[in-house]
DNA sequence: ATTTGTGGTTACCATTTGGTTACTAGTTTT
DNA sequence: AAAACTAGTAACCAAATGGTAACCACAAAT
C-alpha cells in the first residue's frame, strides 16, 4: 500500500498577504470551479465529473480530499451497492460563496469572453 | 534565440461555466497575488518581486507576460540605465478588483488562518 | 578600474500535476 | 451467466510548472 500521506505545503508567506493565503488554500485551477459545481446542494463523484469532463477522476477525487482536509467539503458514503457517496460545502465552505461569485460574475463578463475567444 | 511562443491553453469548457472561464483566465496561484500586489498603482519589477518573495523572478516574468498579453495589465518600460520598467492595471485589470477583494477578505477570515495554521 | 543597480533571459534540472488504463465489490439488469 | 453500475485506487508515464545560477546592457558611483 503506498500511504497516500499528502500534507499540503502552503505558499511561503513572510509578508501575511491575506490573497496569498487564500490562494494557498483555493488556489489550484480546479477547486473553486469544484466549488461552485457543489454549490448549496449535495452532489455525486459521479455527476461532479460529469459537468465537469475536461478533469479526470484521479485529479477530481485528489482535490475532493483535499478540501475534505481543509474543512470546506463534507463527504458522506451511503453503504449501498453501487456505492453512493455525495459531497456538500461545509459552512466554511459556504463562506467562500461570495468568491465564487465574483468569478462567475467576472467570468460571464464580455472581457472574459473576449479573452478566451481572442487567444483560442 | 528559442522563440518562447507561449500559446495558453484553456480549459476545456464545453457546459460553458463562468467559473471555469475566469479560472482558464487568472486560474493557478499567482496570477491574483501578483494582480493584486499591483493594485491601483505603477509598480516596478523589482518591487514585486521583494514582496511577493517566495516567486522566483522567472516565474514572475512570465506570469507578466501572460497578464499583459490578456490585456489585464500595462507594461511601461522606460529607456533609461538601469532600465525602469513599471506595471499597472488595465481598465479590464481593474475590472478583476471585486474579485481580488473578495479574495482578500476570506485571505483574511479566522477560518482561513485556521486552516493553514492547523495543517502546517 | 571595479562594483552596483535593473529587468529580464537562458539552460539545465527537479518537482508537481495530470492523464490513461485496469481493477475492485456486490447488487441489479439482460 | 454475463454485463452494468459506482466511487474510487494503483501503477505507469507525459507534460507542465518552478527553481537556480549565470549572464546581458550601460550608466553611475566608488
Amino acid at each position: 500500500m503506498v500511504t497516500t500521506n499528502f500534507e499540503p505545503k502552503f505558499i511561503n508567506n513572510p509578508l501575511n498577504c491575506p490573497v496569498t493565503r487564500a490562494m494557498s488554500i483555493i488556489g489550484g485551477k480546479w477547486k473553486p470551479i469544484i466549488l461552485n459545481c457543489i454549490g448549496e446542494k449535495k452532489i455525486r463523484f459521479g455527476k461532479l465529473n460529469q459537468i465537469i469532463p475536461s478533469i479526470s477522476n484521479k485529479v477530481l477525487a485528489s482535490e475532493l480530499k483535499e478540501l475534505e482536509l481543509y474543512g470546506l467539503i463534507k463527504r458522506t458514503e451511503y453503504t449501498e451497492m453501487p456505492p453512493r457517496v455525495e459531497y456538500e460545502l461545509t459552512k466554511a465552505g459556504k463562506s467562500l460563496i461570495p468568491i465564487l461569485h465574483e468569478l462567475a460574475n467576472w467570468g460571464d463578463s464580455t472581457i472574459a469572453k473576449k479573452i478566451i475567444k481572442e487567444l483560442n
